[in-house]
DNA sequence: ATATATATCGAAAACGTTTTCGAAAACACC
DNA sequence: GGTGTTTTCGAAAACGTTTTCGATATATAT
C-alpha cells in the first residue's frame, strides 16, 4: 500500500533514480530503449511525483491563495469562480480564505497564506483594512500579489478594479434623467474605497447637474446587509418623506429598501426611483426589478489571476516586473424601479 | 532576502540544527539557556519553517480538497463557508475546485487533489457522477473522504446528509393539507441521489393521502436553473392548467416558476401553491415570499470537516477508522406563496 | 590508428525539516 | 574515586525529488 517512488522503479529496472528522473521528464539524454521501460513501469505502479518532495526542491507548490470579505455573496462568488476556472487552466489550485470583513481575522490569513510559502496571493480588502502592515508584509517579501475590487490604493501591487466614482455618477446621472430631484444614498462604509469613492460620484453628479448636496441625505451602511436596507428606507420616508430618487451602495441593501417599501406600499418607480450596485441575481426576480449597475465580477476574478500569473511568471525568470492595474468596464441596467 | 533556516540559527549560535529544531518544538532534552538564545534570534530573524520541508518529512500538508458542482449557488457557498471555518480552526487550510457539474472535470479533479496528496477530501457529486471509478480510487488510497448532500450511497464513506426522502414528504404534505388535490412536481435531474429520493418523497406522500399519483405531472429539470422553471411554468399551464399545488426540487427554480406566473398573472397562493427547498436568500424577498424547505446548509459544512477530521486523526494515529453518517434535520418554512 | 564528437548513464549534492540514538558532560551518592 | 543517574547535545538518516557535472561507451572523421 505504499506509494511508488522514484527509487522503486529505478531499483526493479536495474538502473539509476537520475535516469528514471529524466526520463520521466523526457530529458534528451536517455535512450528510447530505457525511457520506455520507465515509462512503462511507471504507468504499471500508477507514479505520481510527491509534489512535497517537488514543492520542496522547486521551491514552487503550484498553490495560490485568495482572501475575500464572504463566500456567501454574489459579487465575491462569482469572483471565486473565475479565479478558480482560471487557475485551473493554468495548472494552479486555490486555496479559499475568509476575512468575515474582519482585519484582525484578514492578518491572521495572510500570515497562513506566507507561512504555508503560495505562489501568490489574491485580496480583496475587509471593510476594517486599508494597507496595513501584514499587506505591506506580502510587499516586502516580493511574493506576487493581486488586490481586487476593496484595495488600498497606496499599495503598488497590480490590481483589478472598476471606475467606482464613475459607475455611481453614471447611476446618480441616470436618476437625474429620470427626473429625480431630491436624491438620497444609502452608502457603504466609511473606509473601503470603493465607498468612498461612490459616494464621491454620487455628489460629483448632483454637482454636474446642479441640484444642491445635502449630507442629511446620506446615510452610511455598518454591514451592508438586507436589514440595513430596510431600516434605512423607513428612516428616509420618516425624515425626508419627499425623496424622489435613491442611489443604493449594493443590490443586497437595495432590495432590502424595497422589501420595505412594498411592504408600506410606496409607488415605485412613480414615488422613487431605486437604482443598486452589482447586478445580483436577485435584483432581476424581485418585484419591480431592480435597475442596477453591472459589474464584471467573474471578468474580474479571471483579470485578477492573469495579472499573479503574469507576477509569478516573472519573478521565476528573474525578470524585473511592474504592477499593472486593470480597469474593467461597468453599464447601467435599466430596470423597472426607475422606468 | 532568502528565508531564515534551522542552519543559519545554528549556525550564528555555534550549535547544531538537530538542538534549535528542539528547541523551537519545546523538546526537554534543550536547556533553557539554550532554549531562550534560540527563540529569541528565531524570532527576530522571521523564521517560519519551510512548509515544503515539513510537509515531505511528515507527510501531510495541513490541507484539504473540496469539489463541489457550483461555487456560486446558494446552498453550496454556505457550505463552503462552514467547511473553511470549521476547518482553519483545526489548523487545516482548503482548496476548492467546482465541478461544473460535469463528470469529466470532477475526475480530473480528484486525480489533482490525489496528486497533489491533501490529507483528506470533501466532495459533493456532480450531477453526471455517480461512485465511479474515480471515487473508488480515494477509497483505495484510503484517503480520509467525506460525502455530502449529493452522494453515492454505495461508496462505504462518511456522509452529511439530509433525509430528502422525507424532506420531500412533509413538503409535498403540507400542499395536501393546505388544501391541494393536483400537485405537480418538478424534479431534479435523474442520477443525482438527492433529487430521486425528493421525487419518491413526494410520490409516497401522495400514496398516503390517496391522491393519485400521475407520472405526467411530474417535470424533469436537466440543469436546474431559473429559466427552466419559467419554461417548466408555462408548460404546465398549457397541458394541466388545473393544477392547484406543485412541489419544486429548488427554490432557485421556484423562482423561476414564480417569475412566469406573475407575468402572467397566475393568483398565488388562490390558484397555485407552490413550496421550494433549500430555503434560498431570495425566497424571502421575491412576491409572494416563497415557501421551502429549510436545510442546515451551514452546519453541513461544519459537520463535513468535523467528520473529515475524525477519520485524518485516527488514520494518523494507526487506529481503526469506521465511516458515519450524520443525518441533518430540514424544517418546512410557510411563507406566502402556499397559505 | 588516433583524435574528436556524440550518446547514454549515474554519483552526488541540494532543498529544510524531524527524529532516533548514542555520546558526552554534569551531577548525585556512597 | 568509583558507580549510577540525569541532563544536554549532535551526528546522521530519512523524506523524494531535480539538476549539475563528470564518466563511460559508442560513433565519426582524419
Amino acid at each position: 500500500m505504499k506509494e511508488t517512488t522514484l527509487k522503486q522503479i529505478a531499483e526493479t529496472l536495474g538502473i539509476s533514480i537520475t535516469t528514471v528522473s529524466k526520463a520521466l521528464k523526457n530529458y534528451p539524454d536517455v535512450s528510447a530503449k530505457t525511457r520506455n521501460a520507465v515509462l512503462e513501469l511507471a504507468k504499471n505502479l500508477h507514479y505520481t511525483p510527491n509534489s512535497f518532495a517537488v514543492n520542496l526542491r522547486t521551491k514552487e507548490s503550484r498553490t495560490i491563495g485568495l482572501i475575500i470579505p464572504e463566500v456567501v455573496h454574489h459579487f465575491f462568488s462569482n469572483v471565486i469562480n473565475g479565479i478558480i476556472a482560471e487557475a485551473e487552466k493554468h495548472g494552479y489550485l486555490v486555496i479559499i480564505l475568509q476575512s468575515n470583513e474582519s482585519m484582525e481575522l484578514e492578518k491572521k490569513q495572510v500570515e497562513l497564506l506566507l507561512n504555508k510559502r503560495v505562489d501568490g496571493i489574491i485580496i480583496s480588502l475587509s471593510n476594517e483594512s486599508n494597507g496595513d502592515e501584514h499587506i505591506k508584509e506580502i510587499m516586502r517579501r516580493e511574493i506576487p500579489f493581486v488586490q481586487f475590487d476593496k484595495i488600498a490604493k497606496l499599495i503598488p501591487s497590480s490590481k483589478v478594479i472598476i471606475n467606482d466614482q464613475k459607475a455611481a455618477f453614471e447611476a446618480t446621472e441616470h436618476l437625474i434623467k429620470k427626473g429625480c430631484r431630491k436624491i438620497a444614498h444609502i452608502r457603504g462604509p466609511v473606509n473601503p474605497q470603493n465607498a468612498i469613492d461612490r459616494f464621491l460620484g454620487y455628489k460629483k453628479a448632483l454637482e454636474q447637474y446642479q441640484i444642491p448636496f445635502d449630507s442629511k441625505l446620506v446615510y452610511t451602511c455598518q454591514n451592508v446587509t438586507f436589514e440595513e436596507g430596510k431600516t434605512f428606507a423607513k428612516q428616509i420616508l420618516e425624515e425626508h418623506p419627499d425623496v424622489d430618487g435613491l442611489f443604493v451602495i449594493t443590490d443586497l441593501v437595495a432590495v432590502g429598501v424595497l422589501a420595505h417599501f412594498n411592504e408600506v406600499n410606496i409607488a415605485i418607480p412613480e414615488q422613487v426611483k431605486i437604482i443598486g450596485f452589482s447586478n445580483w441575481f436577485m435584483s432581476q426576480v424581485i418585484t419591480p426589478k431592480l435597475s442596477t449597475v453591472d459589474q464584471p465580477s467573474y471578468e474580474m476574478g479571471l483579470k485578477a489571476f492573469e495579472l499573479l500569473l503574469e507576477e509569478m511568471n516573472a519573478r521565476k525568470d528573474g525578470k524585473p516586473f511592474v504592477a499593472r492595474t486593470v480597469e474593467l468596464l461597468t453599464k447601467i441596467i435599466e430596470r423597472d424601479s426607475s422606468k
